[in-house]
RNA sequence: CGGGGUGUAGCGCAGACUGGUAGCGCGUUUGGUUCGGGACCAAAAGGUCGCGGGUUCAAAUCCCGCCGCCCCGACCA
C-alpha cells in the first residue's frame, strides 16, 4: 500500500483531550479519530491492527474448540427483567423504544441472550458440552469514559460463554479458555498478569483477570513478592494483622470533639494514631441499615461486603438514615448502642482499647473494648488490602500495582441458566441444570494496552504480529527514479510472499519520513536511497533496535521474510 | 451526579482582566529552491470565536441559561 493513496493522517503533536501514551500515540498515528467522549472511528491503519487483533482471537478460540455465533446488539428489555439484572445494570445500558414504544437495550454482554439460545437448542447431555462465542461491539453508558479505547461507550468485546453437565466438566471448560486466553496474549505480544478478581455484577463463583501491568492502569491489584498470589483490590485477601493486643479496666467514657468528624481530626485531636480508632461505617444493604467496622487507618471494601452479605445493592447511608440510626450527624457514628447488625473486620478480633464514634454530636468514646462493650454479629475480611500487607497464602509481604484488565474468565455456575431454565436430560432421564462460564477479552481495548507496554519516545513500536503493516518502505528522495525503481521491485517481491508492506511514496523531506517511520512503528523499516544503491544495497533496520544493516538488494526479501518468521513462530 | 477546568481555522495555542469586529505556529493549496531525522523563499485559501438570550452605538471579550469536551471524585463486568 502507497502511503499517498491509503489515509495515515500524523499529527505533530498530541490532541489535547488525549492523557495516557496509548492513547496519544493512537491519535498522534492517525490510527483512530474521535467522534465524541467515547466514540472512535477507527482510520485504515488502525483497522488492520484490530482486525489482526479479531483473528487472533479468532484462531484460538476456534482451536478451543468454540462455536462463533453472532447475536443480537440490540435486545428487548424483557430478558434483562428475566435475570434480574435490569434492576442492576439499568444505569450501564442504553435504553430505547421502537416505534411500538417497546422497551430495548444495546447490549452491554450476553449472557442473557446466549442461555436463552441453549434454553432453545441445548435439549440433552449428548449436547455438551458447549462453548459458543462472538465478536462484537458492546455498548455501556460508561459513567466516565477515558483514555481512548480503554473505557469507551462503544467497544468491541470477544465474549464466550460455556455450558457443561457437571461442575468438573465446567472446569475443564474454564481451563481450556483460560488456556487460550494465555495464547492470545502472547500472540499479541502482550505480558499478562493473571490475578484473582471479584464477579461483580456478572455473577458467579470466583474469577480470574488477564492484567496488563501498567502505571496508566485503571484497576489496582496486589501480588505476593514470593508465591504465585495475585489479586485484584476488590478481591485481594490479606492474612489478618494480629497487631498489639491492649485492654483496660476503664469503661468507656464521653470525650468532647467538636467538629472532629474525620478519622485524620480525631485522632490528631486526641493525640492518637488512626490504628487506635475504630471506623464505623453505616450501609444501607437491601434497605436495611446496618453498621460496618474497620481500624482507623483501613478502607471497607464494599465489594467483599456485598459478597459476604449476599446482598444485590449495597450503598453507603445517607445522613438522614444515618441520624435516625446513630441518634447523631455523620462523623460521630459509633458501635456502643447502636441496634442494627454489626460486622466488623477480622482485625478486630484482636483485644484492642479504642476510640470510636459515641452517637452524639460533637463526642467520640474513648476505651472502647470491642466485644466487651458491644456485640459483633460477625467477623469477616472486609477491607481493602494494600502495599505492605500480609499475603493470605504464604504470609510474606505484598505490593500494590496497577494494570489495565484485558481478560476476564468467569465460573458462573448456574446463576442464568436457573434463570432461564436452560438445562438438559441426563443419562437417566432427568433434567438438570446447566453449569455456565462466561470469558470476556476487550479486543478494542488490548489493541490499545499492546500500544501502552510497547512504545518510546519516538512513538509505537508494535509487535509483528499485530503490526498495520509489516515493513515500511522508506525513499528519503522521490525524485531520485532509481530509488523508487528498485523499492517498487522490492515491495512486489515482497508481496508476492505475502509480507505486508507500507510504501512511504510521499514527496517529503527524509526528516519528516523518518520521524513518522518511527510514530506509526512498524517492525522493519527499509530504506532505498542514492546513497544505499550506491553500494548495491537497501538499509533495513528493525524498530526495536538502534542499528541498521545494509543489506545486498537481492537478500532483502529473504532477508526481511527470515526477521518476520523468526518473530511469529 | 458533586468539584475543578476548558471551548477561538484541520491540530496546538494567544487575544478576554481593561468591549472597537480576530491573530501566531504547525498543517493545507500554488510556484520556486532543497533532499538522510519534522527545510527555506514567495503568494494564497481557511474562522456563524460551542449554542441561545441579554447589556451596549459596538461583544470572542461583560451578564444569564444551555451544550460539548477534559481532569479529580463518586460509580463501574
Amino acid at each position: 500500500m502507497r502511503w499517498t493513496q491509503t489515509l495515515i493522517p500524523t499529527l505533530r503533536e498530541a490532541p489535547q483531550d488525549a492523557e495516557i501514551n496509548s492513547h496519544k500515540l493512537m491519535m498522534r498515528a492517525g490510527l483512530i479519530m474521535k467522534l465524541g467522549g467515547g466514540l472512535y472511528t477507527f482510520m485504515p491503519a488502525g483497522l488492520r491492527s484490530l482486525r489482526k487483533v479479531e483473528r487472533i482471537v479468532r484462531e484460538e478460540m476456534d482451536r478451543a474448540g468454540a462455536l462463533e455465533v453472532l447475536m443480537p446488539a440490540l435486545q428487548p428489555r424483557e430478558i434483562w427483567e428475566q435475570s434480574g439484572r435490569y434492576a442492576i445494570l439499568r444505569d450501564a445500558m442504553f435504553k430505547i423504544k421502537d416505534r411500538q414504544q417497546r422497551d430495548m437495550v444495546l447490549g452491554p454482554t450476553h449472557e442473557e441472550v446466549i442461555t436463552d439460545l441453549a434454553n432453545r437448542q441445548i435439549n440433552s447431555y449428548r449436547q455438551l458440552p458447549k462453548t459458543f462465542y462472538q465478536i462484537q461491539t458492546k455498548f455501556r453508558d460508561e459513567i466516565r469514559p477515558r483514555f481512548g479505547l480503554m473505557r469507551a461507550k462503544e467497544f468491541i468485546m470477544k465474549d464466550a460463554y460455556s455450558f457443561d453437565v457437571s461442575w468438573e466438566a465446567a472446569d475443564a471448560s474454564y481451563q481450556a479458555m483460560y488456556d487460550a486466553y494465555i495464547r492470545i496474549f502472547k500472540r499479541c505480544g502482550l505480558r499478562t498478569k493473571v490475578v484473582e478478581a471479584d464477579t461483580g455484577a456478572i455473577g458467579g463463583d470466583f474469577s480470574h483477570e488477564f492484567m496488563v501491568l501498567a502505571d496508566s492502569g485503571e484497576d489496582g491489584i496486589v501480588e505476593c513478592e514470593t508465591c504465585a498470589y495475585a489479586a485484584n483490590l476488590e478481591r485481594a485477601e490479606r492474612k489478618t494483622p494480629t497487631g498489639k493486643p491492649s485492654t483496660t479496666d476503664q469503661l468507656p467514657a464521653v470525650v468532647a470533639t467538636p467538629g472532629k468528624r474525620t478519622i485524620e481530626e480525631v485522632s490528631s485531636f486526641l493525640k492518637v494514631k488512626p490504628w487506635d480508632l475504630i471506623k464505623t461505617l453505616i450501609y444501607i444493604a437491601d434497605d436495611k441499615p446496618i453498621a460496618v467496622l474497620v481500624a482507623g487507618h483501613r478502607e471497607l471494601n464494599e465489594h467483599k461486603l456485598t459478597r459476604i452479605l449476599k446482598v444485590a445493592t449495597l450503598k453507603l447511608a445517607d445522613d438522614e438514615t444515618i441520624m435516625k440510626v446513630t441518634g447523631a450527624p455523620v462523623g460521630f457514628a459509633g458501635p456502643v448502642g447502636l441496634k442494627i447488625p454489626i460486622y466488623a473486620d477480622l482485625e478486630l478480633q484482636t483485644p484492642r482499647v479504642s476510640v470510636t464514634g459515641a452517637n452524639a454530636d460533637d463526642s467520640h468514646l474513648i476505651n472502647v473494648m470491642v466485644e466487651r462493650d458491644f456485640t459483633v454479629t460477625s467477623f469477616h475480611d472486609l477491607v481493602i488490602a494494600k502495599e505492605g500487607d500480609k499475603c493470605p497464602r504464604c504470609g510474606v509481604r505484598m505490593r500494590e500495582k496497577r494494570g489495565i484488565e484485558v481478560g476476564h474468565v468467569f465460573k458462573l455456575g448456574t446463576k442464568y441458566s436457573k434463570a432461564f431454565d436452560a438445562g438438559f436430560l441426563d443419562a437417566s432421564g432427568n433434567r438438570q441444570i446447566s453449569i455456565m462460564g462466561c470469558y470476556g477479552i476487550g479486543v478494542t481495548r488490548t489493541l490499545q494496552a499492546v500500544i501502552e507496554q510497547s512504545f518510546d519516545e519516538n512513538g509505537i513500536i508494535w509487535p509483528m504480529a499485530i503490526a498495520p503493516y509489516q515493513v515500511d518502505v522508506v525513499v528519503p528522495n522521490t525524485a531520485h527514479a532509481e530509488s523508487v525503481r528498485v523499492a517498487e521491485e522490492l515491495i512486489s517481491a515482497l508481496e508476492a510472499r505475502g509480507i505486508e508492506v507500507l510504501f512511504d511514496d510521499r514527496d517529503e523531506r527524509p526528516g519528516v519520513k523518518f520521524k513518522d517511520a518511527d510514530l506509526l512503528g512498524l517492525p522493519i523499516r527499509a530504506v532505498i536511497s542514492e546513497r544505499s544503491l550506491a553500494e548495491g544495497k537497501v538499509e533495513v533496520k528493525r524498530r526495536t533496535e538502534q542499528d541498521k544493516q545494509m543489506i545486498p538488494i537481492a537478500d532483502t526479501v529473504a532477508f526481511i521474510e527470515s526477521i518476520i518468521k523468526g518473530e511469529l513462530s
